[in-house]
DNA sequence: AGATGTTTCAAACATACGTTTAAAACACAA
DNA sequence: TTGTGTTTTAAACGTATGTTTGAAACATCT
């Protein structure tokens, strides 16, 4: 098995385990077996198990980042002095998301998971390595939508964007879950696609909301 | 020290300790020399870790839901035959969580940052042991949510709901964390009851928009 | 083919965990 | 005070974890 083989197969293993069970609740050695590599492959390639989490989420992150940034020049390209629309801006996230892995969306389900253990679990030094790693693109998407309201001061703003942050991370990372609870409940199904169109117009809604 | 003061000093300790770190990685050797216990007392006063976790959710939760029980009760007997209006309807929450401890409004905050963990991080039990202890309460309100807005089809109910719960959870569980942020970008400082009252008006728009 | 550097492997290491134990300390009624 | 049931304590138990090791297997190049 070649180099990059292992490698791969490890970060597999851990991206979904992970996103089940937490970082504290996945051992080396259930991510060793599931990728059927030796336990020992884990210490040799990243050298330890928070290198791997980091490692876990660079792998979406990096391509996602790069990819955001560019459509972000595209779109205050083709805006030019004008104000940028609202839902578009939005739609634009989950958009390069789906488009960062195409083909595969129940990836973005599990990435999401992923952020949202990132935010609640402990974990100190994966936030601090996500924010000097990825807060120069996210700092350009929010000078859009700061143009995009110009009706908001600040402080609403700066509530309603976490507002909405959590309503996007919650929702996404317990999509398998909800898409069944949905389908056990309403007898409709839904996949990860279909819940990004229903929740763009409700956090559209609650940013506009007048104060 | 009396039974009551180990069992409560413990509670305290592994209700703090949760919230900042998550429950496995929390040891019970923490959170007995936090609480300045014995390491044995833990297994000795609530049989296991897991009988533990549920107990730290109990005795918030158990108050918590009767008080919101009666205050449904109150709410539908002064409603009559009238149709629920939703932000008053929505504000119950909040409200009934403040009035179960009051005086201590930080601890609404670390409880948030408590279900957000349960809902995230594995624990099986756990949402096992929420769902058929408390449901019924939960059941109730939905109902009163589904008669406040008529106009909703019951899919996007379904979703915008949980969008809700999404932005509630993730909002109120970080709640320090976002307002030091909030005070160092913007200079405003915040409490938690100040983002509640940002807060519904954002999810009642959002509830409402049109599909 | 032989030498060299890389990757895999089974085994062991040290450490931390949840839990159990048996004795000590305590509370309190008879 | 003695006796009884409860609570606390220090120590140990067994297990699981992340990491390290040294030899074996492999790949790559001259």
């Amino acid at each position: 098995m070649a180099q990059k083989d292992t490698v791969t197969a490890i970060l597999n293993a851990a991206e979904e385990l992970f996103s089940e069970r937490g970082f504290a609740e996945t051992s080396l050695r259930n991510i060793t077996t599931r990728a059927g590599v030796n336990l020992a492959a884990v210490n040799y390639h990243f050298g330890s198990k928070k290198a791997l989490i980091q490692a876990v989420f660079a792998r979406f992150l990096t391509p996602f980042s790069e990819q955001l940034a560019s459509e972000l020049r595209g779109y205050r390209a083709q805006l030019q002095d004008e104000v940028p629309e609202l839902n578009s801006l939005l739609m634009l996230l989950p958009a390069t998301a789906l488009r960062t892995d195409k083909g595969n969306p129940r990836r973005l389900g599990i990435f999401m998971r992923l952020l949202g253990l990132a935010y609640t679990q402990g974990q100190g030094h994966l936030r601090k390595y996500l924010q000097t790693e990825y807060s120069a693109v996210f700092r350009d998407f929010m000078q859009l939508v700061s143009a995009a309201t110009p009706n908001l001061s600040n402080e609403d703003r700066f509530w309603r964007i976490h507002f909405m942050l959590g309503a996007t991370v919650f929702t996404l990372s317990g999509v398998d879950s909800l898409t069944a609870m949905a389908e056990h409940d309403l007898g409709k199904s839904a996949d990860i696609t279909s819940v990004v169109s229903q929740l763009t117009p409700f956090l559209a809604a609650g940013l506009n909301a007048p104060p």
